[in-house]
DNA sequence: TGAGAGGTGTGAGGCGCTTCACACCCGGTT
DNA sequence: AACCGGGTGTGAAGCGCCTCACACCTCTCA
């Protein structure tokens, strides 16, 4: 893997918490953290964990859910690449807050919680960047718990729906406002069961609202999900 | 008001967030920072406004809630002496997440947004406190949406009535395990109707879980009441 | 003294969601 | 071929919680 250095700069740059770094500090960080893969479906860490390092993604998806005690699972967020997780545990010193593993095979960017802690005390910059990065988790999440309250599971699915067309329009610009993702795992986003979740679809497919072909959930009408958002 | 700058240091200090600053950045703060009185029941600020400032609690309780479009509210937080708030929207510049009215009359310095940023860049040591602050934050509102997604409405309740003792406890150690609030407050704390609430506390009251009189809930039997949380 | 406001207790009805059960389709395996 | 696992479609039954409606109690205030 010689002259991969360069690259692994690159991407580090590319995320937006270490991208006002120096030169020498980007520098500083990668000699101390490790590049490990991951395989998909494989475990990153789990709630209740030491956690003493964070993670950068480089590449690949990481889905961070919470387990119920009687097995189910809550996806939280899906971090994809220039994405930072797992900072709240490395922060505080306490247990890891929730499940990681790899939605996909992924290249993850693992940075020590000594190194990083020193270079937070040397670098008031990345403190801010740090910051600014925990806002919008909070803000994130707090968004999150307005909607398990105020709306119901229609409302939740249109809603998530809407926002991983987004995403994935962001990321890598898809053809067209497709989007394949299985009943099952849209159930865990929004906190319902995957019949639910399919009735829900089938009476949007019946009002046109969206098209279902191949596993794949297509948008017909934005402006009719966003209402019921 | 002369002569109560040195009672404002000490309370400055008692908050968790500036109690390692030395005298001259905690001079800096009071001398750019206002002590503001509001009466119970007054409004704060409101969610979606612009939010230049941070606010520290000296005197009296202030709660953090979210509206909902049909008017209800959910109770996300009650802060109290030394708690320190609304610092997400100071950091990332955006609008106040959520709206803040006093429950009780209150004294609180509210610190401009100028005065911290300048004051962070500086002093790595506060940038480090208020990163821990908002970890903390942080999995306080993951918890939630974990028992919005996974515990019905009476592991719910069970486990906020079991918080707010805990509290209570902490700041005054009130004679017994007395709880002084109404069935619709506590509605709103846990995202639940009033008449609900009533029913859950009415058949803990019959298996003897609690006892009611005089508008407060006493807990009879805590590892009951644990064990439905 | 009587009225009104705010808190509490309780039942009836209804809606949303879950669970369970079963049928179907498709891709890969043996 | 027969077979499986995983994703999908659909109905029946049941439960939890909400809304609505109403009664009662206590405190405050005119």
């Amino acid at each position: 893997m010689l002259g991969s250095s360069e690259m692994r700069l690159q991407l580090l740059r590319s995320s937006a918490l270490f991208s006002h770094l120096g030169d020498k500090e980007a520098d500083a960080i990668l000699a101390e953290a490790r590049v490990v893969n991951y395989a998909e479906g494989e475990h990153i860490f789990a709630k209740g964990d030491p956690g003493n390092s964070m993670m950068a993604v480089l590449k690949g998806r990481v889905v961070i859910s919470n387990p119920s005690l009687d097995g189910r699972q809550l996806v939280v967020t899906i971090f994809r690449e220039s994405d930072v997780f797992g900072e709240i545990a490395l922060l505080d010193g306490k247990e890891r807050s929730a499940d990681a593993s790899a939605a996909t095979d992924c290249e993850l960017l693992v940075v020590p919680r000594r190194s990083l802690l020193r270079l937070l005390g040397q670098q008031p910059e990345l403190c801010i960047e740090l910051l600014v990065v925990l806002c919008e988790r909070l803000r994130r999440t707090n968004e999150q718990v307005e909607d398990f309250a105020f709306l119901d599971l229609e409302a939740r699915i249109a809603k998530t729906l809407l926002r991983l067309t987004r995403d994935e329009k962001g990321a890598s610009s898809t053809s067209r406002l497709g989007l394949k993702i299985s009943q099952r795992a849209l159930g865990e986003l929004v906190g319902g069961s995957r019949e639910s979740v399919n009735k829900h679809l089938q009476d949007w497919k019946r009002s046109g609202i969206i098209a279902i072909e191949k596993g794949s959930i297509l948008i017909r009408d934005l402006e009719a999900l966003t209402d019921l958002a």
